[in-house]
DNA sequence: CGCTAACCTGATCAATGATAACTTAAACGC
DNA sequence: GCGTTTAAGTTATCATTGATCAGGTTAGCG
């Protein structure tokens, strides 16, 4: 009993095939991704072990390089799709009601409650070394093959950076870089996101507090007059 | 020959002592320091092992645990020290000539090429999940005892606090609570420098024009007219 | 000399990510 | 039915990692 090895399929009663028909290896796809989704949530990034994740779907540890290359494939298609969640609703905000300062304002909420509400999630994508390769290039459009990984992380920056870039050209916004002013307002945003997360002892002020705040010293900053 | 073991402590020749004087075990220390600064920065922090901390010292790698408590230990001391250099820098440029506005642009400037001109040293310190006690209380004001790892990096933002309160108290700058100002600056800072680390392919704008872009948004943001 | 405490080592552990070689059963052709 | 192929999974095993343990050696003192 060593971690490896295969868990009893149905704790009692009759065996259920432990092995899944031909040709339906996304099933246990699924049921992997499913596993690894909730150890890594329940344990965190570092604590989400091959073996645990193996053991919670019932598999051999070993069966999980049958379906992804290695742990950081799986951890991160889970992450990406969460992403995808912020990218849906950062399209729903911007085709809002509204002005495009209150759209933007809203987005930015949205990406740092986002953030906060899904640390380890945000820390694999935003936070690790292992950089996501990040394979579109938002300068000039060029979309990324669908499903790479990352590819959600990188919309989310494709949404703001066009929401900025609407807002430059009706003259709102100071600067004529979209490029360049989205990403200082993303790397304020995530700076106050990353921070809380990996410093969680320190006496912050209360996050809502800092949110908005963050949210005002940026646009009263970046805008032309006070939003 | 596994790695462990001492190396031939002086590649040819006479033999050294292979053993310090007793008493002067605070020398093996400051050349386990030594070694480990070497390897971590030559390498990164995932791959400064225990192992070749050691070999590059001329010592077993358990000598390595009579020195300290564990890895983390030799490397924070490490990221903690080259804080140092940057609340020195700090407190030069608190001290310095021209308007206060002026130092806080230089501080935060300061802040942003420290960070990016020692990678390991600021992901260590400020973007690991092993989120460093911060035992210092910045909200009272109580020192931390010395020497605890960490102390450098919370005297930094201690610094950043009290210009900013400074700013606050003679009307230039907005808000009322200087903590709470204070870890906005800090968080647009620090967004910037570990966007920058992390993702250092995702197609950014030059660093010198995000680092001006960065600290005239937060300024603009923050004080009550333009800086 | 002989003792003691500081200094340091080799052997070893448990956990981890990953690979190689082998087994089993499902589907297909006949 | 019956063999063949091959997807689906397993067992055994590696190398590496941080860390511990029990012991050995030597400096320095009385």
């Amino acid at each position: 009993m060593d971690g490896h090895g295969p868990v009893a399929a149905e704790a009692a009663g009759a065996s259920k095939p432990y092995r899944k028909r031909k040709g339906e290896g996304h099933e246990r796809r699924e049921e992997i991704l499913a596993a690894a989704r909730s150890v890594f949530v329940a344990e965190g990034y570092e604590h989400a072990t091959i073996r645990k994740i193996a053991a919670k779907a019932g598999v051999s540890s070993t069966a999980l390089y049958l379906y992804f290359p290695d742990k950081d494939a799986i951890l991160l298609e889970i992450c990406d799709k969460a992403f995808g969640k912020l990218v849906a609703r950062f399209e729903a905000i911007r085709n809002d009601g509204g002005t495009l300062v209150e759209r933007l304002r809203r987005l930015m909420e949205a990406y740092l409650r986002f953030g906060l509400a899904h640390p380890d999630e945000y820390r694999l994508i935003f936070m690790t070394k292992q950089a996501i390769p990040m394979p579109f290039d938002h300068r000039t459009g060029a979309d990324m093959p669908q499903g790479t990984p990352g590819a959600n992380g990188a919309k989310a920056f494709a949404g703001l950076r066009d929401l900025v870039s609407a807002l430059i050209q009706d003259g709102t916004l100071k600067g004529e870089d979209p490029n360049l002013m989205a990403e200082v307002i993303w790397a304020s945003g995530h700076g106050l996101v990353s921070l809380l997360i990996t410093m969680p002892t320190f006496h912050w002020s209360p996050v809502d507090q800092l949110i908005p705040a963050m949210i005002d010293a940026q646009l009263n900053g970046v805008l032309r007059k006070a939003g």
